[in-house]
DNA sequence: TGCCATGTTAAACT
DNA sequence: GAGTTTAACATGGC
């Protein structure tokens, strides 16, 4: 559920709701449900992997961390936390084990619009500018780091670096600047592949690196290695990807 | 059945 | 205090 491309589909499903008045609310989330009911909502929005549900006075932030989910139009799954349910007159979303706040701040003092690789005001330079002052940073910490890559996630990095042909653990700076353009154009692009894909619920179908066993290109088994300090898993090929 | 994973935060350390 | 490591959270798929 968590990575970028999955909350632009909650997006595009719940954009019925904008524009709606909440006409109750409920759920375990710790926050103060009770100012929801009545409330109107003015805009979903979405920056990388956060989710949310803007009111004129103040939005919800969700997060779905890694086993987050939600439904809509539909009876309440049992077995699974109820964090919020919305009701309207007519239809309802629910919210299930995802970290739900109202962040004290602005949205747009607080995220760097610019820096949401689905986003339409993504801004390339500004990602390399980022980059250029993180020489040190092996690249597989790098695209996950939701400051200069947001909404990309392990999925996307494993997708990313196989795609590019670079080993996960090249230092940023290190990298041919042909390359790191090669690594900020295919964030964005796979991203957009992975929405695709999706949707038509062949993503897994069309993974290259990520969980796989041998390498698709030359047949050599693939490295399966917790690479950096984010220590997340990382399937590449000695062969095909190169350390710089 | 047990292990592991599309993630982040906060506490506990050095 | 900084930078780091660890624990916690919680569900479903293989």
């Amino acid at each position: 559920m968590p990575e970028g491309p999955s909350i632009v589909i909650l997006k595009e499903l719940i954009e019925k709701f904008e524009g709606k008045k909440i006409r109750e609310a409920f759920g375990n989330a710790k926050i103060d449900i009770s100012r929801l009911a009545g409330q109107k909502i003015i805009a979903f929005r979405s920056w990388g992997k956060q989710f949310f549900i803007c009111f004129k006075d103040f939005s919800i932030r969700i997060h779905f961390l890694l086993f987050g989910s939600y439904s809509l139009d539909e009876q309440i799954k049992p077995d699974r936390s109820l964090r919020l349910a919305l009701i309207f007159s007519k239809g309802s979303i629910y919210f299930y084990t995802c970290s739900v706040k109202i962040p004290e701040d602005d949205l747009d003092t607080m995220l760097d619009w610019k820096a949401d690789v689905m986003s339409d005001d993504w801004d390339p330079a500004r990602a390399r500018k980022k980059l250029k002052a993180m020489p040190d940073t092996l690249v597989c910490d790098a695209l996950l780091d939701q400051q200069i890559f947001s909404g990309v996630g392990n999925i996307i990095k494993n997708e990313v670096l196989f795609r590019i042909r670079v080993h996960p653990e090249t230092r940023v700076g290190d990298l041919p600047p042909r390359k790191l353009g090669d690594m900020i154009r295919e964030a964005r692009q796979y991203s957009f592949d992975f929405l695709e894909w999706k949707k038509n619920y062949v993503l897994k179908k069309n993974w290259l690196a990520h969980t796989k066993k041998t390498c698709v290109r030359c047949s050599i088994p693939l490295i399966k290695k917790y690479c950096g300090k984010t220590a997340r898993r990382t399937s590449f090929c000695t062969n095909c990807q190169v350390k710089y």
